[in-house]
DNA sequence: GAGTTTGAAACT
DNA sequence: CAGTTTCAAACTC
């Protein structure tokens, strides 16, 4: 692909890069616009303000090339100005622009506009942004693809519609109005760029009429514009989106004058629905929830196939590199939609996609149909949004920051192309179950119903598994699985993780009592969740992704299952009254920000898997082998009567061995009991006892290791914590780490790779992002060790080891930075869990890190998460070079979130560790707390391995 | 499928 | 923080 360098030129980037600026056609563009110079520092500021929005943008699968022609862009959005030059910044001139440009930049733009809009909020500490940093981040992931794609033109045509939104301040402030003015405005700047950037003079009167538009414009308009046919759009996107493009780039390249016209003619009637449709995603990002980034991915698709065609194509590389990344997703869902839901159902692309597609990671969030409600069913899992508030990403992270499990089902089932229908969400119109929660929640539903489509989960892929199928998408299990947690998705490779389907057939082998009751949830639950769940549940084993049965709870108290483990309540529930569902995502964000905010650790994944133990080891027991996993309770059990026989018990349901920290009587856990735990390995461990929740946790790892422990967890809703990705980290022994996962893993699935990938760490979590251990790469790894140190310290008794809950984060970065290092010895940690006196495990060691979406680090703008394939070398980049300063540019997280970090210990760092990290171990020790900062608060975010990347890059 | 048991979550 | 209550899953019949 192009360089972006390349395309620089033409964009007149000047400014950023001095080559650019020796250009010929930098001297043109200087020439043409005096202006210039004054917006630049605007449009830097811009960025810089956001943090780390360029490194979201960024995805992890770009190649440098492309991220590093993005950062440029992104920092130099003057040449558009310039060409400007007469006009008073660059704002008006992209804006008229997007007028001219109409749709697709209208497209490509409402992601960026929403990105810009919540940039300049975040910047503004005034606004009344309710909205967490972390929507930004979103934000900026959509945006991103904007900036990927087009390279030159469009770096030029993102940096000025940051610049404008800098400059103006209404815009920026109120970011609910934007409908129609942003649309275009924001679709006008990248083609203004464009356009300018060939014929400036053309573009610079409307503008000012443009920008006015786009200042008042209403929310409201773009809602209209989404239109239940939304879902429809999405397909249609892509091939005006394509139409689109080409045309312009034809024009452009021959004609740029002409482009501007055409797009605004044609380009404005056809794509007005689907920029407003991306439009409103953005908002919804920018609120706090949905992902434009998913629509982008699906424009990015159409953009690259159009590129590839093409003869712009080389300039537009960027854009085609970002397509690709989409792509596949987006192909899948969309294959499946048709295939499955001929009226285009939407999945839960925000799910990973599966493993197999590597580029997947994005995948989830593309197809998501406008459609208010449901996507059909794809997904049984739906993921929460995580912006809302605390959470962390949503869906934007198509790659891989935000998968939650359900996600990663649902991405699963895509891929295999089972996605059933789904149950009410399908029907469009559903009826809201509870009426009691229906007053908090009923504000919201009109947006919600509209926007919730996104998230909707659909289920039911799950069932269909057929053996053959879960073979296919054990990969997608296996990402799932690491979501659970996080988001990370693990790439295929493991056999280990629960099937998607069988996880999700479990619910079956749960309970059936209550199916016929729900009121509501009948209706969304028309589908027979008996029938499936039966099947899954015979078919499966004991693991099976369980579905709720609330009747009393909404299913918005940890007492649900579904809503435990983050996902949204699909068809298998036999919930009565259920508020988890899409629909209700605000609502269902906002208790769950409530719940976080007392226990920041309570969706964080249960299960932690010790890090020092190997995956398993497998034990015969009773009649089966029964694998005693390393992985233990995180907070462990409090059986009395059950002696950790039976299911109530949560360490035996999750397949793991009680632990010291288990409080249970006459434990006879066969996975595991009590005092077994740890003796083998640790000496320490035993001095532990039953430390209070978390303490134990803290040495284990997140699940990950073990392949029961995938399965349990994985499967299990519980388990699952899509919105709090944690990370884990392995630690420092790399080796040990990489043992359990294996390299290839991270880096082949894009999918779970980039965006959760590594990191995801776990996250992505979402995971739940990410979660798995496995998934976490070597570098990952050291920085979660670095980030693990800082957050240990405060989680370690919270036990959630796993979880970023943000508010863990907040404190616990904080402490960190100001903080003092530790007390406790890293080093140690990796052989030895340490269990320090205190019983809490070492910090190093255990590592995690959760990011959960909820957390304020999200508020960041996404921080860098790594990403899964390249991720690990950004990562080194990162933590040597730039990531230091950006995190502390950023601020600081801090969050909503009650820090308990019950111990408050703090765990020195891994001074003598420090990982191989960049090679350099005190730098490197140093830089990851930096990184870390970020890259925990905005776990969420996104696309962390882009941005390492490209932070690394730049600074190289 | 109804009822009971169990233990986590929530509440006080 | 401990005790109690609420809740829903697990289990039994």
């Amino acid at each position: 692909m192009d360089s972006p360098e390349s395309t620089q030129p033409y964009t007149g980037d000047a400014t950023e890069t001095v080559p650019v600026q020796d250009s010929p056609v930098f001297s043109y563009i200087s020439n043409l616009s005096p202006i210039q110079p004054v917006k630049e520092p605007a449009v830097s500021q811009g960025f810089t303000g956001l943090n780390s929005p360029p490194i979201v943008f960024t995805s992890p699968r770009l190649n440098p090339h492309s991220q590093s022609s993005f950062l440029k862009r992104s920092q130099f959005p003057q040449l558009p100005s310039a060409k400007l030059a007469g006009q008073d910044g660059g704002r008006r001139i992209s804006i008229t622009a997007a007028d001219r440009s109409g749709k697709l930049d209208g497209q490509l733009g409402s992601g960026l506009n929403t990105c810009t809009e919540k940039e300049l909020d975040s910047s503004r500490p005034v606004d009344g942004q309710t909205e967490s940093p972390i929507g930004c981040s979103d934000q900026f992931l959509a945006d991103v693809v904007y900036m990927d794609s087009f390279d030159s033109n469009v770096s030029a045509d993102s940096s000025l519609n940051y610049s404008d939104d800098i400059d103006q301040p209404p815009v920026g402030v109120t970011y609910s109005k934007e409908s129609e003015g942003k649309l275009e405005y924001k679709h006008g700047a990248r083609r203004n760029e464009e356009s300018t950037a060939i014929a400036p003079s053309a573009i610079t009167k409307q503008t000012d009429e443009v920008h006015k538009r786009g200042a008042s414009v209403d929310r409201r308009a773009i809602e209209r514009h989404m239109t239940p046919k939304d879902g429809d759009i999405r397909g249609d996107q892509c091939a005006k989106f394509k139409s689109n493009l080409s045309e312009n780039l034809a024009l452009t390249n021959n004609y740029p004058e002409n482009l501007m016209t055409e797009n605004a003619e044609a380009g404005q009637t056809g794509h007005v629905d689907d920029s407003s449709y991306l439009l409103s995603k953005s908002i919804k990002f920018y609120e706090g929830n949905e992902n434009s980034v998913e629509t982008t991915g699906a424009l990015a698709e159409a953009v690259q196939t159009e590129l590839q065609s093409s003869p712009m194509a080389a300039e537009h590389r960027g854009l085609f590199v970002r397509c690709l990344q989409f792509e596949d997703a987006q192909q899948k869902v969309i294959t499946n939609r048709h295939a499955q839901n001929p009226s285009g159902i939407e999945n839960s692309s925000r799910l990973l996609t599966s493993s197999a597609d590597r580029e997947g990671s994005q995948s989830l969030s593309l197809e998501t149909p406008p459609t208010p409600i449901s996507r059909a069913g794809m997904t049984q899992h739906m993921v929460y949004p995580r912006n809302r508030g605390n959470y962390s990403i949503k869906v934007p992270m198509p790659l891989g920051i935000g998968l939650h499990l359900n996600s990663i089902v649902s991405t699963m089932q895509v891929g295999a192309g089972e996605t059933k229908n789904v149950k009410s969400s399908e029907k469009g119109n559903f009826s809201i179950g509870d009426e009691e929660l229906v007053t908090p929640v009923s504000s919201h539903l009109s947006e919600n119903s509209r926007n919730s489509s996104f998230l909707s989960a659909s289920e039911s892929v799950l069932e269909s598994a057929d053996d053959g199928r879960r073979d296919d998408h054990a990969s997608m299990a296996a990402i799932s699985a690491n979501s659970l947690s996080t988001y990370n998705v693990k790439p295929l490779g493991n056999p280990v993780l629960c099937n998607p389907i069988e996880d999700q057939s479990t619910p079956v082998n749960k309970r059936k009592s209550n199916t016929g009751n729900a009121d509501d949830a009948e209706e969304f639950n028309k589908s027979s969740p008996k029938r499936k769940r039966k099947k899954t549940s015979e078919s499966n084993d004991d693991y099976s992704c369980k579905r709720c049965n609330c009747k009393k709870s909404k299913c918005l108290k940890l007492y649900c299952d579904c809503f435990a483990a983050g996902i949204y309540c699909a068809e298998p529930c036999s919930c009565q009254g259920c508020f988890n569902r899409p629909e209700y995502e605000d609502t269902v964000l906002e208790i769950r920000q409530q719940i976080e905010s007392r226990n920041p650790l309570a969706f964080a994944p249960k299960i932690v898997q010790h890090f020092n133990e190997p995956p398993s080891s497998i034990c015969v027991e009773e009649e089966t082998q029964i694998s005693k996993s390393s992985g233990r309770h995180k907070r462990g059990c409090n059986c009395k009567k059950s002696m950790c026989l039976k299911k109530y018990c949560e360490c035996y349901q999750a397949k793991v061995g009680c632990s010291d920290g288990c409080r249970c009587e006459g434990c006879k856990n066969v996975y595991g009991q009590k005092g077994e735990y740890g003796l083998n390995k640790d000496v320490s461990m035993q001095g532990t006892d039953e430390t209070t929740d978390g303490s134990f946790v803290e040495k284990l790892e997140m699940v990950g290791s073990g392949n029961v422990l995938y399965h349990t967890e994985l499967c299990n809703p519980h388990n699952l914590t899509p919105l709090t990705p944690s990370f884990q980290y392995s630690d420092q022994g790399k080796g040990a780490s990489k043992a359990w996962l294996p390299p290839g893993k991270y880096f082949q699935s894009p999918e779970s790779g980039p965006t959760f990938g590594v990191p995801c760490i776990r996250f992505p979590r979402s995971p739940r992002n990410s979660d798995n251990p496995d998934m976490i790469t070597e570098t990952s790894k050291e920085i979660l060790d670095l980030v693990s140190f800082d957050h240990e310290l405060d989680y370690q008794k919270a036990g959630a080891v796993n979880d970023f809950s943000s508010g863990y984060h907040g404190p616990g970065n904080m402490e960190l930075l100001s903080g003092p290092p530790n007390e406790r010895e890293w080093e140690n940690n990796l052989e030895v869990q340490p269990f320090s006196g205190s019983g809490h495990f070492s910090s190093a060691s255990s590592l995690r890190w959760r990011g959960s979406p909820i957390t304020p680090m999200a508020q960041f703008s996404g921080t860098k998460l790594p990403q899964a394939v390249d991720f690990y070398d950004d990562l080194h980049n990162i933590m040597e070079d730039e990531t230091p300063e950006i995190l502390k540019d950023t601020p600081n997280p801090l969050n909503t979130v009650k820090v308990s970090s019950p111990n408050k210990k703090r765990v020195s760092p891994p001074h003598g560790h420090s990982r191989e990290l960049g090679s350099s171990s005190s730098a490197g020790v140093r830089m990851a707390r930096k990184f870390i900062l970020q890259a925990v608060p905005s776990f969420p975010p996104l696309t962390p391995c882009v941005e390492s990347k490209n932070g690394g890059q730049e600074k190289a």
